[in-house]
DNA sequence: CATGAATGAGGCTTCATTCAT
DNA sequence: AATGAATGAAGCCTCATTCAT
């Protein structure tokens, strides 16, 4: 069963073009130029713009891809159907399998949402269940609410997606540590 | 006693710019005109340039005024002086008072460093220090090498101060909370 | 036979940009902004950036484009073939040929000459060699040092073609007459 | 008898900012700005308002002061005096000797010429009455028109004044240099 | 009178975007 | 569909000029 959602489903180009950018922002972050992009797509600037007619429509694109991409892996991973802590397991894999494009998310702050039902419903919405899940479980401090809970989560998977970007450190090893350091902290064990 | 380094100490009116530079970069990132830190320091164009020749030397400038910022906050820390724990309560907080300065430092990812040692000696070493007197101790992860530890303690002031400065949350509460997940984690306490 | 060096000859729209450079300099002199020679080219200042990507790059490219003409109008002079004093006409004529080019560069006074020996090579050395040959056939003053005698009749030439750039002199004319006043001078022959 | 024109003698300040100007715009062109003037003049730029209050009040005086200075000394070089070989010598000694600030005149090409007629009576007239003396006794080959005889006299005074300001010639054998040349060119004397 | 500070206008340059081929 | 050429808007920077002390 396939979904064909507006703009979910892109075609070889322009696949290949957002891949690029979501490199080149990944990098350079998100000043980078249309032609920075074209260059790393292989293709000329005019041709850039016969798939996305405006700088805005690529970022709206590329957030859209990276989103979509993310939700992907994130539904793929079927939290609901596993213990809590096995779910973080498998949240962090999935923002790790998203690395590049997640980071070139986090450098465009969500000035390009165009639908931020999509964010919420997509991503977010399974991260907080989860977080709830072990709220409600008691695996998950409740003297934190579940904002911040996320936040955290979020801001441990920005950071160290960027060690995997810069190639400082491996998907896998990145995203054990932050799942483990997530739950127990960088505090040694008790006892 | 005050060190008076080359250019850490600023003229009242360099001191005002750096600190619109410091706000405008922190909310709207490294692309923010000049035009923008103007208006925001409530000056014409021209008058900035009188301060800053160049928009480089003006990033230059508020990434030494924030090193120095922060570095002064994590001496008067003293974290030799105390134990680990209290150590990374007394950096959360010396962190958290630079947290418009450290925003915008982090939005600029070392790009207008002139002097990275200074980055090193002031700021990384101290941080550094601590963390490696908690694995020598035993109040921190052996698991995790040093260079990790850093990150995610960073990451997770990069995260939080950002909460801080969009107003989300107190610097206060910001800070223990850092502190407090970064040591046990956002799991429940074992028992 | 044509010699095709680096950047001596010009796409149409370079030759067409240079040549309206060449005017606006030669009129308003050194000081022309890249407006006024976009609007004299009949192009944006975008365009012209496209190709001159700098106003240094425009102001080398229009040197060059002059001291290639000077130098292809002096070679097809052939002064080694004739006597000095057919020489010395032809040599002006080369010069009021390039009229408005020399008066643009008189304006630049060798500021961006980026290769100083082609002036030497292609344009000075064959001035100097045909007054050297005057001085040893003793058709010059000798009382008067080569250097000087280069000085004395480039001097002339800036000034007649200035006149014949604002229209007051046929370069036909101006030519004769700076030839015949630099060989007899302005005075009336003895007798 | 003193004469006091409008403008024409100035307080020290003002003849010390006008001779720096004349140096620094015989140096590098009419471009030069206010704050090289200034610099120049050992003073600050609002200083140098307080005497000239716009760039153009500079010029104008400074093209009036050169004016008046070069009348001086064509006034008492007293032409009319002696014969017309003897006056063109004593002319170009009066050139030379305002080297200078002839050397700016010619870099601003008459733009700030207020009362062209000053130019007009004070120089170009006497140098006009000499050349027609020069006509009119035999002296001057008739073959060339007045106009054009004052063209390349001066145009030789602004090449060699050139040659003098860049310290390669003494002004006195500059001025010999030129008298001598406008007189029997640079051609070997017949026989 | 002298000066440091402030500024508006204008020039250089880049970049997103459009057009013609 | 693809591309080289063209351009307007906007950003950086300089400079003549003004103001307050």
């Amino acid at each position: 069963m396939r979904v064909q959602e507006e703009g979910a489903v892109l075609s070889g180009a322009r696949r290949a073009i957002v891949d690029a950018a979501a490199e080149v922002i990944a990098d350079r972050g998100e000043s980078a130029s249309m032609a920075d992009v074209a260059a790393a797509a292989g293709i000329g600037r005019a041709t850039l713009y016969r798939y996305f007619p405006t700088r805005e429509a690529l970022l709206v694109g590329l957030t859209r891809a990276a989103l979509a991409d993310l939700a992907e892996n994130v539904a793929a991973a079927e939290l609901d159907s596993v213990d809590v802590l096995e779910g973080l397991a498998r949240l962090s894999r999935a923002f790790f399998r998203s690395a590049t494009r997640y980071a070139a998310l986090a450098h465009m702050r969500d000035k390009y949402l165009d639908k931020p039902a999509d964010l919420e419903q997509l991503v977010l919405a399974p991260v907080r269940d989860l977080l709830q899940r072990g709220l409600d479980e008691g695996e998950l401090r409740d003297d934190v609410p579940l904002d911040l809970h996320v936040e955290v989560l979020t801001g441990l998977y920005e950071k160290v997606i960027r060690l995997v970007v810069d190639g400082r450190l491996g998907a896998e090893r990145a995203s054990a540590l932050v799942t483990s350091v997530f739950l127990r902290g960088a505090g040694a064990s008790p006892r």
